[in-house]
DNA sequence: CCGTTGATGTCAGGAGCTGACATCGCTGGC
DNA sequence: GCCAGCGATGTCAGCTCCTGACATCAACGG
């Protein structure tokens, strides 16, 4: 046995999130979840830059998901298509609904945690658009497809979390996507 | 003459976009611009939540226009094409390229600006999207046409902002929006 | 066996932000 | 004209977030 308890990040991660949840975001301190977690708020920010950033260590992982779908779709395939690969990936990866819940729960009470959120869509968004650019597609094309992607995203997360307990959100994604392409060839 | 010099709110907002530029956002204290501008730290945050916020004061203003000519447009326009006229709109108003180049230049230099920047375009977003509701668009048709138009924003902005001196942003948002109608609907 | 490394602790301190209360010209009723 | 209340601002104390500098000490490698 080491000098310390292992897995000093994720006992972090698991106390901010039951003190998040328990007593609200802002009525949390982090000298308290340091505390929980047998640590002290100095370590706290060794790990997270912030506060907040404790909540999303998932998006790098996310994110890899993602990428790698889009960057793997077939070669013909449209610049739309493969973000919807893509993001039938990430919807294999999430699948932990009651966690999602409680996770979002914590999230939408507390605008400062939107704001990152935001960041986080907007990371993932931006890395997207990258990868499309990578498979020859030019601008704004590829941003545009990409924000439309996240966008996909966001509404079918959100009708996962406030759909049944068995709810697949590939499922959600699959009929998302199907709206999008039906609102923005209208007119 | 009053007890105070009139215009706080307008003061601290000039003051602080010319330290932010001069020196960095991170690197300007709150109690500076007060001093700046002949006030206190604590009267700063009697106008402004934050220390970012004071960058933001035109949002409100912004939204009101976007949302108007959303919900002036034909009744029989498509969701998207209510969008465009929205976005036209505000093309319209972002005319000062100049003094919108200043204020990017510090919101790209620092990531707490970029989020809360992110914030207020999701805000202009979910705003769009009430108001095509009230035009009996249904969800998430209504949500997902919102997110494409503020994508079709963002872009467009960029572009103008790294486009000539006498770009005009309504031209920008005209060919974004085309964009984005051929990428969805590929396929 | 000892020097280095790396995770953690300790301490001091700046800056953001808030609540409570004080100040004092201005305004309206009398 | 006088006075009471209002409202914008100031003052002050204090908490919390976050950072830099330095100390500690088990584990590891030569």
């Amino acid at each position: 046995m080491g000098r310390w308890q292992p897995n000093s990040r994720g006992r972090l991660e698991q106390a901010a999130l039951e003190l998040y949840v328990e007593r609200g975001f802002a009525q949390t301190t982090v000298t308290e979840i340091a505390r929980q977690a047998g640590l002290t708020e100095r370590t706290f920010f060794r790990y997270f830059a912030d506060k907040r950033e404790v909540l999303f260590s998932g998006s790098a992982e996310l994110q890899e998901v993602l990428i790698g779908a889009v960057a793997g779709a077939p070669e013909q395939a449209a610049p739309i298509d493969a973000v919807a690969a893509g993001l039938d990936a990430m919807g294999g990866v999430l699948r932990d609904l009651p966690r999602s819940r409680r996770r979002q729960s914590v999230i939408s009470a507390n605008p400062e945690l939107q704001e990152r959120e935001l960041a986080k869509l907007a990371t993932l968004s931006t890395a997207v658009a990258d990868t499309l650019r990578g498979r020859g597609v030019q601008e704004p094309a590829a941003t545009l497809a990409a924000d439309a992607g996240i966008a996909v995203f966001r509404v079918s997360f959100e009708r996962w979390i406030g759909g049944p307990d068995d709810g697949e959100l590939r499922r959600f994604i699959k009929d998302s996507l199907a709206e999008l392409k039906a609102v923005t060839s209208a007119s």
